[in-house]
DNA sequence: TAAATGCTTCGGCTATGATCGAACTATGCG
DNA sequence: CGCATAGTTCGATCATAGCCGAAGCATTTA
């Protein structure tokens, strides 16, 4: 009867919380099957089987078959971004019921966001790209300068492929923990991965966070560059 | 017993289809009364009270107490980045149940966000006044540049008031039927006023939509034109 | 082919919560 | 003061939908 889309199905869709948790699991980019998603959920693998369908008609989440499995993943990644400004609300307002569990400093350091990098760092990240004019606003999509495909051609990156699939090469994504922007799109997530590649990085089992090593924090710093000098290692 | 915030919550609360249509009305960024939102939602009074009170427990809204009237509003401007995502998604995957109405046009040409410009001509104006380097991006918050700062001054804007506001000059805010995003915060504001005292655009009563005159609409394209050459008048 | 694993469907139980009528409080007006 | 309007609270009703046990289908492995 209101006009504009109908926003209460996907939100309730999104408000129960065993299909709540399945989503916030399927935030870290990896696919998983409908049993690790129960798991993550706290049901039983029927009333799994129920949610991931109803997820499925409202667009939420994709499926892959492979073999007897069926891999599930967030449909796209303006979910992911609605999913962090969800966080972004409840983070603000219900701060206080939020237990602040022992990782949760790590996550907000540095997570994954879908599949790029976020939290204080990802943010220094984009941050730093923009202050040095490697990366523009340009309406949703963020474009790369020519002296920002110079340096991430440096950083390792191969642009050629990037640039060919119809997903935008950079995007911006805001941050439920720092309330500021940081880089998705292809780039983003290939700034990650190569980070990953170079050993400066690695995922945390069982939750979202990304463990930085010593001397991958150091070489961070140096890479993006904080305009203000502060430094992720001392904050 | 995830990790992160306490998404389900917040998302239940904007998943009942009353609370949504309330919500939704709000949008328009005009403060309501109870008796006003029930309507919008199509449910008694009683109903609606309850539904508020939640609503303002969650932190969404806010009221203001006047005389024998309470105004209720959203919180604030992230609430309504968050509704316009959800808008997003909703629009994306359930286009097909959303029946587009005769207004449906005028909403996605151009229309109020909260309390700013928003649709087509909403994207269009930011787009213009980033490709003439008015405005760069600089995290979430976009920066004023010394020549944007001469433009809208030009424009009929005191800058200096919106200086001091504890608010956020200039903020990016994601469109839903355009997926880029267009120009929030309190010069996005003071942009929409300015149009609305000069003429230019009057608000459509009991809905989103913006009605530009014909002369608001070719001063519109003359004062944001489109790297494209493309007007809003003739698309 | 049989057994095992992964997942879906069906049916019934249950609880949550949306709804409204009625009664109650508060503010404004004459 | 009394009346009208605005809004809240309470209580009862009722429907939705989340949940799981059991059974069924599909695919892989032995």
């Amino acid at each position: 009867m209101r006009e504009g889309p109908d926003i209460a199905h996907v939100a309730a869709l999104i408000g129960d919380p065993a299909r709540a948790n399945m989503l916030t699991a399927l935030m870290s980019g990896k696919a998983l099957t409908a049993t690790e998603l129960a798991g993550e959920a706290g049901v039983t693998l029927q009333t799994a089987s129920g949610h991931l369908s109803k997820l499925l008609d409202g667009g939420l989440v994709q499926v892959r078959k492979q073999g007897r499995h069926r891999y599930f993943a967030l449909a796209h990644a303006d979910v992911a971004a609605t999913l962090e400004a969800l966080m972004g609300l409840a983070a603000g307002q219900g701060a206080l019921r939020t237990r602040t569990g022992p990782k949760d400093a790590a996550m907000r350091q540095a997570r994954v966001c879908y599949n790029h990098l976020a939290g204080q760092m990802g943010v220094q990240m984009l941050s730093s790209m923009v202050h040095r004019d490697f990366v523009r606003e340009e309406g949703e999509a963020l474009g790369l300068t020519p002296d920002g495909a110079q340096f991430v051609t440096a950083f390792g990156i191969a642009l050629a492929p990037l640039n060919t699939a119809r997903a935008p090469l950079c995007r911006s994504c805001l941050d439920w923990s720092e309330r500021r922007t940081h880089l998705a799109g292809s780039l983003g997530r290939a700034m990650l991965a190569r980070m990953e590649a170079t050993g400066w990085v690695r995922r945390d089992k069982g939750s979202r966070a990304l463990l930085f090593s010593a001397t991958g924090m150091a070489a961070f710093d140096t890479a993006f560059p904080n305009e203000k000098g502060t430094r992720c290692g001392v904050p």
